[in-house]
RNA sequence: GGGCGAAUGGCGGAACUGGUAGACGCGCACGACUCAAAAUCGUGUUUCGCAAGAAGUGAGAGUUCGAUUCUCUCUUCGCCCA
């Protein structure tokens, strides 16, 4: 027996395909390409196991495609802006470049020993200028198509770091790293246009048949069309206000009016600005935060104005207007009307103010005396207590005949509302793409000129300052175009914008004058299928087809649409997790188990608690180093253990047992080889029969299904059972030629999960047939005989074989006469017969 | 609160359009090899039962000759949005 070496073999052919260039890609018309690509990664500096899962089911399919003669794009690079590095560099004092350089420097060597098909001259790094510079050129680009502008938003600013935070870098209404209260600020930021095309990309989502439904739901939500009407308030007061617009998606509740609610960043705010009250009120909102969810969880609190609100179905029907810390400037128009009855937000805040509370919508096995009580009746039902609109049907057709009499009044009209808001692109930080923009001494906007570009980022500048080290860059920030004096936008793009087109400048990333050539994106584009985590269900992925939209957007040359053709997601990689019994999380690697109970390393009389298994994160320790275990089992052990188990859609249990078994398995194929070679040289004249025939045939068959199926567990289940029926059957009677055109076979079924393994055996048994994906007869697969289920009122009595295409009545004939089935079918009369052509008889009796 | 999805042995999971439930792996048990252990190989492994047999896919109903699969109600869990 002997050792497979993988360390040894595994190198030999990474370095082999790397010397050959084996996976190279270059247009070629002739042939029908197939571009598969996985969400790169961030280059953290060490890869995780969810990269390993997602370029390992990636690499499966690249090369399965490449197999059946596809011209294969298989390319990665980094998304390597962002703030970690930016933080590591702090922290370390070092250069976020030379942090990040590093990082893809171990990154791409860990990366390249999974054995990836990758054409890694494709490489990409969204952080080196070759590549920001286009970038730079598509915002002036989308800048001219009036796509890209400049507005006033909120932020979140942690007063102490004299930062902007991310969303996610708000924890308690607190900033995550100085613990400082979070304010709502105001900045003057840019924004991509992105509801311009929320019609389009609602629209769009159809046409993506190879889309997990889930996805598109989410992106549908996300978008969130709502159909209603638009309504002019007339307003009574001292101020010189007329009326306030609000957008609302139920009017046929208008009649249950009881208060407007305004957001503090409405307009009408301007007439409030020296009132301390409402200053104060201000103040007391912004402590909010500035997400949806922080206001919905949050109490919801209101400013009562002075100012009446008339109900425009009632002039007589009139009610109080209130600033409320619940509306948003970015819904609709800032406003909306309370109808507590029937929204539990302003159920709860009329009842806090005191308000009415008035029923105009009943449940339909409800009588109209139904009042609402205790929480707010939003469901379907009969509008009553309404006048004229009584007795319509809430809300499909009280809607409809609500807008069209407003519409007839003048008082209204039928309106599409998105949720989808503007895309804001501005980061206060260093380590990003410069936005090439700059302000003369009147804030006036000006870009750069062509060859200004690309605005490099400074080098070896100060991060310890507060705020954004760019600010303090006096050199770099002042500039002078045509003797005018210029400051240059400081803030940087968000790095979502790297990622929504890294695609195409994967066609062509030598491209120099433009982010990607038209010809090669012709070829090459869109992506077939693109594999990654459902994290970037929403954000990245309508991003990306926001900016293929906004490229193509008024350029009739360029008419790109949907990036991706297919979206595959994969699950997470969990572990169990354990702690000791002062309830510290413990890693794997500190604990060993003796008789099947788990315990410290360092100390056996510690037990350890064995928890849930969760999805590997750092703060829970459970964590697998994957280059560990390549070290220690392989590059095509870890593949194989990866893609077993589950299926890849769903989340993995990463265990030391499946691992360790995984890596026998390799060396039972290893060994199974050298017995078929063995077995060869024994030169057998003749067949014993062509079983091996049949059922390699339907080895192939089940694994081509399987992979188009993207069933990879399923696969591995096939590579077992292939294994176990190989090392029996070749101790037949086969000749030389049979057993090893019918393993070969096996083998290059096998290269897309185990390359080295598989490409080694061929070249051991002297293979010589072009490396193509085997193919299967279907000739082969049909049977003389098939096995019959014969089933006694519905129960399985017993399995009879015959014929193929059997007759009914010789098969009921059959059954009679069999031993088992006799004593059932004794005396008794045979009701009916069911009858399923070579698979299954029911006899009733 | 809304949307989407899931629930199958001790565990991860199979079962194509309704037709042999539990493929394959882990674990476990027994056996072989060994002075012994590890490794390796072999056999078995849903539950109850000596067996014949019966029960069984989260719970309850329904459709059907036949339901893990279809319909309804409920429970629990997960994800997303709020």
């Amino acid at each position: 027996m002997d050792r497979y070496n993988f360390k040894k073999i595994e190198n030999k052919w990474q370095k082999y395909w790397e010397e050959k260039k084996t996976f190279k890609a270059q247009v070629d018309r002739t042939r029908k390409k197939f571009y598969c690509l996985e969400m790169f990664p961030y280059p953290s500096g060490k890869i995780h196991m969810g990269h390993v899962r997602n370029y390992a089911i990636g690499d499966v399919l690249a090369r399965y495609k490449s197999l059946q003669g596809f011209n294969v794009l298989h390319p990665m690079g980094w998304d390597s802006f962002g703030m970690p590095a930016e933080n590591a560099a702090r922290q370390n004092n070092l250069d976020p470049k030379t942090w990040t350089e590093e990082n893809i420097t171990n990154m791409k060597s860990q990366l390249k020993r999974l054995g990836l098909s990758i054409d890694w001259d494709r490489e990409i790094s969204t952080c080196s200028e070759d590549y920001y510079k286009h970038q730079q050129k598509f915002f002036l680009e989308l800048l001219e198509k009036k796509l890209v502008y400049r507005k006033e938003n909120y932020v979140n600013w942690d007063p102490v770091d004299q930062t902007v935070l991310a969303n996610e870098q708000v924890i308690d209404g607190k900033g995550w790293r100085s613990g400082a209260l979070v304010e709502r600020k105001k900045l003057s930021q840019w924004f991509f246009n992105i509801s311009k095309f929320s019609q389009e990309l609602l629209d769009g989502l159809d046409e993506l048949k190879d889309w997990p439904n889930k996805v598109k739901v989410m992106q549908k939500n996300w978008i969130g069309k709502s159909f209603g009407c638009e309504i002019d308030f007339k307003i009574e007061g001292d101020l010189p206000i007329e009326n306030i617009k609000c957008f609302t998606t139920r009017p046929d509740t208008l009649f249950g009016f009881s208060f407007l609610a305004v957001s503090i960043d409405h307009e009408i705010s301007n007439f409030y600005k020296n009132n301390k009250n409402f200053l104060k009120f201000k103040e007391e909102c912004s402590k909010t935060g500035t997400t949806e969810e922080a206001i919905a969880v949050g109490e919801k609190i209101g400013f009562k104005t002075d100012l009446i609100a008339v109900n425009p179905l009632n002039p007589n029907h009139k009610v109080p207007v209130y600033f409320a810390n619940f509306v948003l400037m970015d819904y609709g128009f800032g406003a909306v009307f309370g109808c507590p009855a029937h929204d539990q937000r302003d159920f709860d805040f009329a009842n806090k103010y005191g308000l009415e509370i008035k029923t105009v919508v009943r449940p339909s096995d409800k009588n109209d005396d139904f009042v609402v009580k205790d929480e707010a009746y939003p469901g379907p039902g009969i509008i009553i207590n309404s006048e004229y609109l009584n007795g319509l049907e809430a809300p499909n057709n009280s809607v409809l005949e609500t807008i069209k009499i407003l519409e007839e009044k003048n008082l209204g009209k039928k309106q599409i509302n998105f949720r989808l808001k503007d895309w804001g692109v501005s980061r206060q930080r260093y380590w990003g793409c410069p936005i090439p923009v700059a302000y003369d001494e009147n804030g006036n906007v000006h870009a750069l000129p062509k060859s200004m570009l690309p605005v490099k980022l400074p080098q070896n500048i100060d991060l310890s300052v507060k705020g954004n080290p760019l600010d303090d860059q006096k050199q770099w920030k002042e500039i002078e175009i045509d003797g005018k004096k210029l400051i240059r936008e400081t803030d940087t793009l968000d790095t979502f914008v790297c990622s929504s087109w890294y695609y195409l400048r994967f066609c062509s990333p030598k491209e120099l004058n433009y982010g990607f050539s038209e010809e090669e994106v012709k070829y090459w584009m869109p992506v077939d299928q693109y594999i990654g985590g459902v994290e970037h269900a929403i954000l990245h992925l309508l991003y990306s087809r926001f900016f293929m939209r906004a490229l193509s957007y008024k350029n009739s040359d360029l008419n790109l649409n949907e990036p991706f053709n297919g979206l595959f997601t994969q699950g997470m990689v969990c572990h169990e997790t354990y702690k000791d019994a002062e309830n510290n999380w413990i890693s794997p690697d500190e604990i060993q188990t003796i008789e099947g109970k788990k315990f410290l390393k360092q100390d056996n009389s510690k037990e350890i608690i064995v928890g849930p298994s969760e999805s590997m994160s750092k703060s829970k320790k459970n964590t697998i180093d994957p280059e560990n275990i390549i070290s220690n089992y392989g590059a095509d052990a870890t593949r194989l253990f990866i893609l077993s188990d589950s299926p890849p859609e769903k989340d993995v249990q990463w265990s030391e047992e499946g691992i360790a078994s995984s890596f026998k398995f390799i060396q039972k194929l290893w060994n199974l080889n050298l017995k078929i070679l063995g077995e060869a040289k024994k030169n057998h004249i003749k067949n014993c029969g062509i079983d091996l025939e049949k059922n390699t045939n339907k080895f192939i068959r089940d694994i081509t299904e399987n992979l188009e199926a993207f069933s990879y567990n399923k696969i591995i289940a096939n590579f077992y059972e292939i294994y176990s029926f190989y090392n029996k059957e070749v101790e037949k009677e086969y000749t030389k030629e049979t057993i090893l055109t019918n393993f070969n076979k096996i083998l290059l079924s096998m290269l897309p999960v185990l390359p080295h393994l598989a490409s080694e055996c061929l070249e051991l048994n002297n293979y010589k047939g072009s490396i193509n994906w085997p193919k299967y007869d279907k000739k082969l697969l049909i049977e003389d005989k098939v096995k019959y289920v014969i089933q006694i009122n519905g129960k399985k009595r017993d399995l009879i074989e015959a014929a193929i295409n059997i007759d009914e009545n010789d098969l009921v004939q059959t059954a009679k006469l069999n031993t088992n089935l006799k004593k059932y079918l004794h005396e008794k009369k045979i009701k009916k017969i069911i009858f399923i052509k070579n698979k299954l008889m029911n006899i009733i009796i």
